[in-house]
DNA sequence: GCCAATACTTTCGAGACCAAACTATTAGCG
DNA sequence: CGCTAATAGTTTGGTCTCGAAAGTATTGGC
């Protein structure tokens, strides 16, 4: 039935909000930053080196390069974040967290929600994370968005193994770069579903 | 294997936020309003009658009372909502959606979110409402929050129906009054699950 | 009838946000 | 090579968000 469908559409867009405003809800922890602070130490924290960019993350954050610009000023005077110029292209500035950043982002709210779906059964956290990939993905698209995802769901990634050789390389086919195991696991701008 | 657990965690926590960001992302629409005030707007129009106060939405969107006090004072000055004191109890303000703000909420841009949930698979939108249910829920009472939800799932809600006749009568035993049917789709700060 | 609790509003300072102007660097092209 | 555009980021100004704390009515408890 129709109009059942368009409640349920409402109640998992309403839960959905919600959910988003508890992940970084005011709590009692020390070192207190606010929902947008907190939302660009996690970013850089998991992005892969490339995507550490002020325009990245304002990509990523649906909001404008000059407000990104101001939320860094604050991490980094409060010494969680650096900013490192690239040599290649004097242009771009990449965001690296600090040791206290590191430290700090232990105490991040939204581990509270990590915790919560570490307590669902593993087949229900497969549907929801593959439900809002799906959603998120025709979203961007309507809204002209980048997607972020991570090496192994993208298009551009490549597992080079040296015929029946031991040393398998993983390598970027966009950026033409070998990426480690480390950054495989990290999210990109430069993303894209198969 | 627990790290593939904790991934997919991860993975779930940045769509939720990051669908979070794109729902109210700027889109060229007529009136612009901020995150916050398509947020209020919303909810005021979901919200059942007793619900539809400053402080309740306060809870719903994990903010204060008086940041919310002026999230109001500005959609009032747009003619989107309109004050009303309370007969019985005077220290009460209910909030409603005026014609405009009806006519309004047509544009809000969560529309977007809705749509793609509505182009999801069945199954597979319900598996993500009963997921993000369960979420909010752990993560409200760990937090000490109320969560919000509709008549139909909450333990207070009763259909009285008198015997084999036709006439049943649905209602709250919490505030003990009788709830027609636009109201019982509606939501409750007084919820709770059954 | 008094005091505490409740519901909301106001005020303050820091930050979020967008648009637009601005700086520096690099790419494209004749 | 040199000029113009494009790109990446920063700064500025004005409005809104946010939390905390103080303030205003109104109601409940004893």
């Amino acid at each position: 039935m129709n109009r059942k469908r368009i409640r349920d559409a409402l109640e998992v867009v309403e839960r959905l909000l919600e959910l988003g405003r508890f992940a970084y809800g005011r709590l009692p922890v020390a070192p207190t930053l606010t929902r947008t602070q907190w939302a660009a130490l996690h970013y850089f924290a998991r992005a892969n080196q490339y995507s550490r960019t002020a325009s990245a993350f304002a990509a990523f954050h649906a909001t404008t390069a000059g407000t990104v610009s101001e939320t860094i000023n604050g991490l980094t005077r409060r010494g969680l974040l650096r900013r490192r110029r690239s040599k290649t292209d004097r242009r771009n500035v990449y965001l690296d967290l600090t040791d206290e950043g590191w430290e700090t982002l232990q105490q991040d709210p939204s581990h509270a929600l990590e915790r919560a779906v570490e307590n669902l059964p593993a087949e229900q956290v497969m549907a929801v994370a593959d439900g809002l990939a799906a959603l998120a993905t025709t979203v961007a698209r309507e809204q002209q968005r980048p997607v972020f995802g991570v090496c192994r769901h993208c298009k551009h990634f490549e597992t080079r193994g040296t015929a029946a050789e031991s040393a398998t390389r993983e390598g970027c086919l966009l950026l033409n770069v070998a990426i480690d195991s480390d950054e495989a696991g990290a999210l990109c701008i430069g993303f894209e579903g198969r």
